[in-house]
RNA sequence: GUGGGUGUAGUCAAGCGGUUAAGACACAGGGUUGUGGCUCCUGCAUUCGUGGGUUCGAUUCCCAUCACCCACCCCA
């Protein structure tokens, strides 16, 4: 238990971490390139927040959520997602002063009280941006297409995009309505889980995967057929933009998404390879989100990118992401005047960009090599009583195993030198 | 929350009722005193996730429990 760390959660150690910065610092790039500034929100919120801004009665807000009261008896909640946060901050501190729109990222750790499976965790880690203050389809597009390039810039080609429109509240519920009646005759059929689905949310019953489900959908109304006028219109604008920018995409009307907040626009980008949590980055357009938690009414669209998946996604495509180099030196010292001396050339190096290590084990002249070879040294530098007696160092080029004499002046230019050459 | 699978060293594993629990990789040390990668030698589980039970005897069979994995659900 003391060695254990929670369920559904996962250190992310020295030997993988270099991976993670890999696809951040692409993101951060990317971010930059289309113009999104970070914002950094706190871990937890208060529980309110996402009871009115995800929904009460969606299961993030129902049974998922880490909530706690905390010493002065305020109920907070660790971040199960990151669009209301981005929200909440926007609002309290008035940046729709600002220009708009606004477009800001983050990446974050979100919280979900799951059963763990593949893609699947507790804490996982969301990259995601979002767009304040413009309900043009050109912010749609430009947040889908930022997708589509960031997840093509790492190298991923095989992903499905499949986008719908869920409308927007008035031609949803009247939609819901028409399928609820269409349903209404074959509601004894359906499998247990679309009977909870009928009232709480039809429209999932088109995604069912039960065999008999899904014979019992066939013909039924689909909601893109009941748009009203200005939500059909936005969802042609949307196809246009995505056409324009030639981002392939499939039209799947069962794409439903689970928050509440979601209005005309839904999204994703799925793969196959992952198991059945296929979802990479999922999002979609919030019209009435800010508003809802007290804003002024701004409209919004926005995305989520798992970076757990992400990474399980990079990884059986078979991308290799590159290892940064650790080590350019090693010192191996031999005697205590050695030891002193190699010490402040160790400092030195350092202080001079260059990534230096030495025995602090008091390994042997044999062992000290087979360490630096261990930490993958590109050379070491030897020093002993004859370097020492003479003034000099020697060093020695790990991969060819030559050796020359350097006197100590040339040691950083020498070792710079070499540095440069490779770059 | 509901199912299914798996648990033997740091990792991958063999053993599947019977005396000291294979092997490989990794790790540590060494091959005569200043040089790594290759090679050779040595070391590395009184114990098979944990607790019960069956048995003369259990890593092997049974039950419980825990952990991990996978699927449903849901979503990133």
């Amino acid at each position: 238990m003391l060695t254990n760390a929670p369920k559904g959660t996962k250190d992310i150690l020295p030997s993988q971490v270099y991976k993670w910065h890999y696809v951040e610092n692409a993101f951060r790039e990317a971010c930059s390139r289309y113009v999104f500034r970070e914002i950094r929100t706190p871990v937890f919120e208060h529980t309110e927040l996402f009871a009115r801004g995800v929904g009460d009665t969606t299961d993030i807000v129902e049974k998922q959520m880490y909530t706690f009261e905390d010493y002065g008896k305020r109920s907070i909640t660790l971040k199960p997602e990151g669009t209301s946060p981005v929200v909440r901050a926007f609002v309290e501190n008035k940046l729709y002063a600002d220009v708009q729109p606004s477009k800001f990222y983050y990446v974050i750790p979100c919280f979900r009280y799951e059963k763990p499976q593949s893609g699947r965790l507790r804490e996982f880690h969301q990259m995601g941006i979002e767009v304040f203050g413009t309900d043009n389809m050109m912010a749609d597009a430009e947040v889908i297409g930022f997708a589509s390039d960031f997840l093509g810039g790492l190298g991923i080609q095989d992903l499905e995009l499949r986008i719908n429109s869920i409308g927007c509240p008035k031609c949803r519920e009247n939609y819901r309505q028409v399928l609820r009646a269409f349903l209404e005759p074959k509601y004894e059929e359906l499998c247990e889980t679309c009977k909870g689905r009928y009232e709480k949310n039809p429209m999932r019953i088109l995604d069912c995967k039960s065999p008999v489900c899904q014979a019992l959908v066939k013909g039924a109304p689909l909601m893109l057929d009941y748009l009203c006028d200005e939500c059909k219109t936005a969802f042609d604008d949307l196809k246009t933009n995505l056409d324009a920018m030639g981002i392939r995409y499939i039209v799947d009307p069962g794409i439903v998404r689970g928050l509440d907040y979601y209005t005309k626009t839904a999204f994703e980008f799925v793969s196959d390879k992952i198991g059945a949590q296929g979802t990479v980055c999922g999002g979609g357009r919030y019209d009435h989100l800010i508003e809802q938690i007290g804003g002024p009414p701004i409209p919004g669209v926005g995305f989520g990118l798992g970076v757990e998946r992400l990474l399980l996604i990079m990884e059986a495509a078979g991308i290799t992401i590159p290892e940064p180099e650790n080590l350019d030196v090693f010192i191996a010292v031999m005697g205590e005047r050695a030891r002193v001396f190699g010490l402040k050339l160790m400092r030195d190096l350092r202080n001079q960009g260059i990534k230096a290590e030495m025995d602090s084990l008091g390994r042997n002249i044999k062992g000290q090599f087979k360490y630096a070879d261990r930490l993958h040294a590109k050379y070491t530098v030897v020093i002993g009583d004859n370097e020492l007696d003479q003034n000099i160092v020697s060093i020695k080029n790990m991969a060819t195993s030559e050796q020359k004499p350097v006197s100590l002046q040339e040691i950083l230019p020498t070792l710079k030198a070499q540095q440069n050459q490779e770059l």
